[in-house]
DNA sequence: ATCGGGATTTCCT
DNA sequence: GGAAATCCCGATC
């Protein structure tokens, strides 16, 4: 407790207003909280425009999944994903241009408690005695989701408007210690460098290049 | 430390 | 039909 004082007022809507790739390495070191969960980010990943960016969910134009990302800046858009997964992410740009930043790891810095249970709990349930060190939390898009207790109901959520899930201005990393590379189990536009994270931080997730699986 | 299999929905071809 | 913006666990080195 006690670090709420420390970061800082909301982000405005303009802060999401523009760019993709300009916005996700100006998230590192910003505070997203939901409830008592507070989460320092410091891994995201940039997808871009309809028909410019192969790995973005907008690439082939809008469907019932990807609407809220053609809608206003700094909303969420939570997408299910491999069967059992939630991933969020902070919707980019003027409304109607697809586009969106997705937070893949970050560190807890207030509520610990109610982040353990929701990662050791529901979503977990085979295994109540598993311990999660505090540093994997929220390592990793599903994780940091869980963490933060977002799930499908949070799809289209505003964050730039009084309510339980702001992103608070925090403590934005210095720009010599923020690293770019390609985004993580992306096949499509895989060489785009637009996975961004702060170095040597022990939240940051491993990267792992993408593999297509084999059925059996 | 690293590898591989399984869980299981949504979207697109 | 099959890949996908993933994670967990057990086996193995």
């Amino acid at each position: 407790m006690g670090e709420r004082e420390l970061i800082g007022p909301p982000l405005e809507r303009a802060f999401f207003d523009r760019p993709s790739y300009e916005v996700a390495p100006d998230l590192l070191g910003r505070v997203i909280v939901h409830g008592p969960v507070a989460v320092r980010l410091t891994e995201v990943e940039a997808y871009g425009k309809p028909g410019e960016d192969p790995a973005s969910h907008t690439y082939r134009g809008r469907t019932e999944r990807n609407s809220v990302m053609f809608g206003e800046p700094g909303h969420l858009y939570v997408y299910f994903t491999y069967g059992m997964h939630f991933c969020a992410n902070l919707v980019c740009m003027p409304e109607g241009v697809g586009s969106a930043v997705l937070m893949r790891a970050g560190e807890v810095v207030d509520g610990f408690a109610v982040a353990r249970s929701r990662r050791t709990g529901a979503a977990a349930s085979a295994d109540a005695k598993r311990v999660v060190p505090d540093r994997d939390l929220a390592r990793g898009p599903a994780r940091l989701a869980v963490t933060l207790g977002l799930a499908r109901l949070h799809n289209g959520f505003d964050c730039c408007s009084d309510g339980p899930i702001r992103v608070f201005e925090g403590s934005p990393a210095d720009p010599g210690v923020i690293r770019a590379g390609p985004r993580t189990g992306v096949s499509a536009g895989a060489e785009t460098p637009w996975r961004f994270w702060i170095d040597g931080d022990p939240t940051v997730s491993p990267y792992r290049a993408h593999v297509r699986r084999t059925r059996r």
